[in-house]
RNA sequence: GGGCGGUUAGCUCAGUUGGGAGAGCGCCUCGUUUACACCGAGGAGGUCGGGGGUUCGAACCCCUCACCGCCCA
């Protein structure tokens, strides 16, 4: 027998350990059936498992479950990338702790600690997942930096560059000056910094004692300034435009230049100009033709253009000093508080330079066009429908891309230069040297590139890398396009919108058909949860808590289409509670014999209570089709959980113990099979969403030999014919129990203790259904005998039901006062309802507008609640005047 | 500054073509009866952020204000 509790710990490696040995995740198990394909969002391979991780995993898990369940040919392509900075990282943290250094290692020692630390340290994110118990097919699990994926991404570097959509330019980037490297605008991470303005006098040249007054929050920038400007129309400074000023400090003279960037309402309307040190000014520049000084080098420290007091100075150690000697002069106007944002490397957590440098770039623009008409024209689909704007409003102003990273760890650029500076760019260097040879007609010696590509360029391929391409597998034929895309909206730039672009480039489709975009699991302050914040909730504690199901189920439920998920721990630990309700549920099955009948058939059911159930699980199973066809996961999830713990629980068991125990066989055997059948459609139904309890349970209620839950057929095919007769039938039984209830309870009736009911005025139809359900009444009202009709005594509760009145003799128990004030409470409830409806249906313009079927069942009501008052004032008037109010 | 979203029971949140306000948890009362106290029965609790409008009718549609959050400059 099943013991009382399950116990998650016991149950869920020894089943996935089954599922995975089985391969029952492989695709290409139904040769004939149609493929259903999601690629995994690819986690960091330095990454551990944390909330947003079982979120989008979770979703994905549900997804695929549920269609391997309907037959489709599943494959859940999984992988890790290769986190070109994050990885690197780590591996020289655990250098720095040996006192060695990757410099000091050199490139080809140092790639070769990542590759050792990758084999040791890098599955720990995929063996969280299968905790978690996501159904990847881990046989083809793919990682970035694959040979066939690194091949496919040589590839497109070539052949982009070839088409004239990759190029090399001198442009500003956000460098970062610890990691020393540049990094995407998306990895830059505006932080509000109190700082403040500093109001700078420039002398006006061969004015004397005339200045210009500039206001800047870097005043160190000022040593590459080129130029100030002000707003054409500024008539403060009409005159001055043209004209030069002395650079103090430096000693250049640089003109005054009008320029609508400047703002005329912003500090003094005059805006200092450093082409090389800031995006906006960088602009400037280049429409004035400015020259870009580069004051900094790689560490951020002054390099040798500025005068020489201030070279090899720290940035901030150089701001002291250039305030210092500009207030020695006489120069700095004012000193203001100020708040403003300032970049920060998400990464590294320090203050990100604009620094020019050459690098790799992707014409972003000219992909997005095509990915912007496949979206438009319907090709792919945003799931909720809102997160087009977002994809469209990112891809209409899109920037080009930066992909080149001054790291080691990543796919290096296949480009070579040769020593006069040409590049040759090519798959391999013998296919570079080769073409050297050519152009120059002999043998050149070339050096690589020594840069890497941004992990999101080999993320981009994704969809069709790991599918094998660019050899035309038959994996890439079959399951690209993919079906579906689960991920969370703060990607869809870094990431949806790439592989959007190579995916309809490079295969001529587009990657998904449709992108689920689910909410991000915040903190209870609504922030997001980071690991530098440290507000991080682990799932993988919840797991060993409450069981992989428990989270599973409440991240499902909690995935309405919104956007903030706050997770609430009495969240699982109630989903835990109803993984313990299934269970007792099979052990009170198990208990009784309900044994699965081979032959059983639904439709041939004759119990009401039998039909009855039988019907509401074909509603509850097509309305959690559909609920998971719309990607509806916390409709679904509510659906079943209700239909198995309030209505088969609940309802269900309680009114077959009498048919399990009683002497007609035939109904026994019936209820038996019916019990057992419906318990095992409510495990198929709840599989996708708790697959360990629900499949450990499956395996337990009979002998299944090989055969899995997950490999089950979904609910839905069978014959149940719709049960109107029994659910009204049973809808009245139970608004009858019920009914009894609340009225021993507001009387404080003994819990204990077993009445007598008189049924009176019941129809022929009702009197039939009582006499059926008589045991279920005794039982679940605690009634001790049934009467139709009979005389009302005095002290009796009477309750209205429908046409029937039921009384109950109390003599001696009840408080007639407080039966009294029961009624009254019960009349007046139905008088408010009564005399709102019929105030409704007085006002002319609600009968004549309204439409017919609207008006029509406000009259039923009326009627209905016109009779049930009518029968309440029967039973105060049997009740007497008495002393109540 | 631009854009998006939110404001519903003590807490966390549902409410999909406008037509009788819901769930889980918490709280109160009662309870061990063929599964389950990680349980069962019953109950209390809401001017659906404020104001205005459209409509026979608004939590839902429109306008406006307030507050909160996110994204992009």
């Amino acid at each position: 027998m099943l013991p009382k509790t399950y116990r998650p710990d016991e149950v869920e490696a020894r089943l996935y350990a089954r599922w995975e040995e089985s391969g029952a995740f492989a695709c290409g198990r139904r040769p004939d059936a149609d493929p259903f394909c999601m690629v995994i969002p690819p986690p960091n391979v330095t990454g551990s498992l944390h909330m947003g991780h079982a979120l989008n995993n979770t979703l994905q898990d549900v997804l695929i479950r549920f269609q391997r369940m309907r037959g489709r040919d599943c494959l859940w392509q999984p992988g890790t990338d290769h986190a070109g900075i994050a990885t690197q990282m780590v591996v020289e943290r655990q250098l720095e702790a040996e006192g060695k250094s990757r410099v000091g290692l050199g490139r080809d020692a140092f790639l070769e600690r990542v590759w050792t630390w990758k084999a040791e340290s890098g599955g720990t994110i995929t063996r969280q997942l299968r905790r978690l118990g996501a159904s990847c097919d881990w046989s083809r699990e793919r990682f970035t930096m694959d040979e066939g994926l690194s091949q496919a991404v040589r590839k497109v570097f070539v052949e982009l560059h070839r088409a004239g959509l990759i190029y090399r330019d001198k442009r500003l980037v956000n460098w970062d000056p610890k990691l020393h490297t540049a990094i995407s605008d998306l990895e830059v991470e505006p932080r509000e910094v109190k700082g403040h303005l500093w109001h700078i006098r420039y002398p006006i040249d061969g004015r004397p004692g005339e200045f210009i007054t500039v206001a800047t929050t870097r005043p160190e920038t000022m040593l590459g300034d080129t130029a100030v400007a002000v707003h054409p129309d500024d008539e403060r400074y009409k005159h001055l435009v043209g004209c030069f000023v002395d650079l103090p400090l430096v000693g250049r003279k640089i003109p005054i230049v009008a320029d609508a960037y400047a703002d005329p309402e912003q500090g003094s309307g005059a805006v200092k100009i450093t082409p090389a040190h800031d995006f906006n000014d960088f602009e400037v520049g280049r429409r004035h033709d400015l020259a870009r000084i580069n004051i900094l080098d790689a560490d951020a420290k002054l390099n040798d253009a500025v005068p020489e007091p201030y070279r090899g100075l720290d940035r901030y150690v150089a701001r002291d000093k250039v305030l210092a000697d500009l207030e020695a002069l006489g120069l700095l106007a004012a000193t203001e508080d100020h708040v403003h944002k300032v970049p920060y490397g998400d990464r590294s957590g320090v203050v990100i330079e604009p620094w020019l440098t050459d690098q790799w770039y992707v014409d972003a623009a000219r992909l997005a066009a095509p990915a912007i008409a496949a979206v438009e024209r319907g090709e792919t689909r945003f799931v909720p429908q809102q997160w087009e704007k977002t994809y469209f409003e990112w891809m209409r102003n899109i920037q080009p891309w930066c992909v080149s990273r001054q790291l080691w760890w990543g796919h290096r650029i296949p480009a070579w230069y040769a020593p006069d500076g040409k590049i040759f760019v090519a798959p391999t260097e013998a296919e570079a040297l080769a073409d050297a040879e050519a152009h120059y007609g002999e043998k050149v010696a070339l050096a690589q590139d020594s840069d890497v590509l941004d992990t999101w360029f080999s993320s981009a391929l994704w969809p069709f890398s790991t599918l094998g391409w660019p050899d035309r597998t038959v994996e890439l034929a079959r399951y690209y396009p993919t079906d579906v895309l689960v991920t969370g909206f703060d990607i869809i730039f870094f990431w949806v919108a790439r592989m959007m672009m190579m995916g309809l480039h490079f295969m001529g489709e587009v990657p998904f058909r449709t992108v689920y975009i689910h909410a991000l699991v915040r903190d209870e302050k609504g922030q997001k949860m980071s690991k530098s914040k440290g507000n991080v909730l682990d799932p993988l504690s919840l797991v060993d808590r409450f069981g992989a199901d428990a989270l599973r189920f409440t991240l499902a439920a909690m995935a309405a289409p919104g956007r903030d998920v706050k997770l609430a721990e009495s969240r699982v630990e109630g989903y835990r509670n109803f993984a313990t309700k299934l269970w007792n549920a099979a052990r009170f099955a198990e208990m009784n014999d309900c044994r699965l009948k081979a032959d059983f058939r639904p439709d041939m059911c004759t119990e009401v209570v039998n039909r009855w159930i039988l019907g509401a699980l074909s509603d509850t199973a097509a309305s959690v089709t559909a609920m998971l066809e719309s990607f509806r996961f916390d409709e679904a999830a509510g659906q079943v959980y209700h239909f198995a713990w309030n209505v088969y629980c609940d309802w269900y068991l309680e009114f077959i113990k009498p048919l399990l125990l009683g002497d007609d066989k035939t109904a026994r055997d019936e209820t038996r099979a019916a019990c057992a059948f419906v318990l095992e459609k409510i495990l198929h139904l709840l599989h996708p969403f708790m697959p360990f309890v629900t499949e450990e349970l499956w395996q337990r209620l009979d002998a299944r030999g090989d055969k899995l839950l997950m490999l089950a057929v979904w609910p839905g095919d069978e014959a149940i014919p719709a049960e109107r007769a029994a659910m009204a039938e049973m809808d009245w039984l139970v608004r009858l129990i019920s009914a009894l209830r609340t009225a021993r309870a507001e009387i404080n009736v003994p819990a204990a203790a077993r009445v007598e009911l008189r049924v009176l005025d019941a129809n022929a139809e009702n009197r039939r259904r009582l006499d059926r359900h008589a045991e279920a009444v005794r039982r679940l009202a605690r009634v001790e005998t049934i009467v139709a009709g009979g005389a009302v005594p005095q002290g009796a509760m009477q309750i209205v039901h429908d046409e029937a009145t039921l009384v109950v003799p109390l003599a001696g128990v009840i408080d007639l006062d407080q039966e009294r004030a029961r009624l009254q409470r019960e009349k007046e409830k139905v008088a408010q309802n009564h005399g709102r409806l019929a105030a409704k249906l007085e006002r002319g313009d609600f009968v004549a507008k309204a439409p017919a079927e609207v008006v029509a069942e406000s009259r039923e009501r009326l009627a209905e609640a016109a009779a049930v008052l009518a029968k309440l004032d029967v039973a105060l008037g049997r009740l007497g005047g008495g002393t109540g109010r």
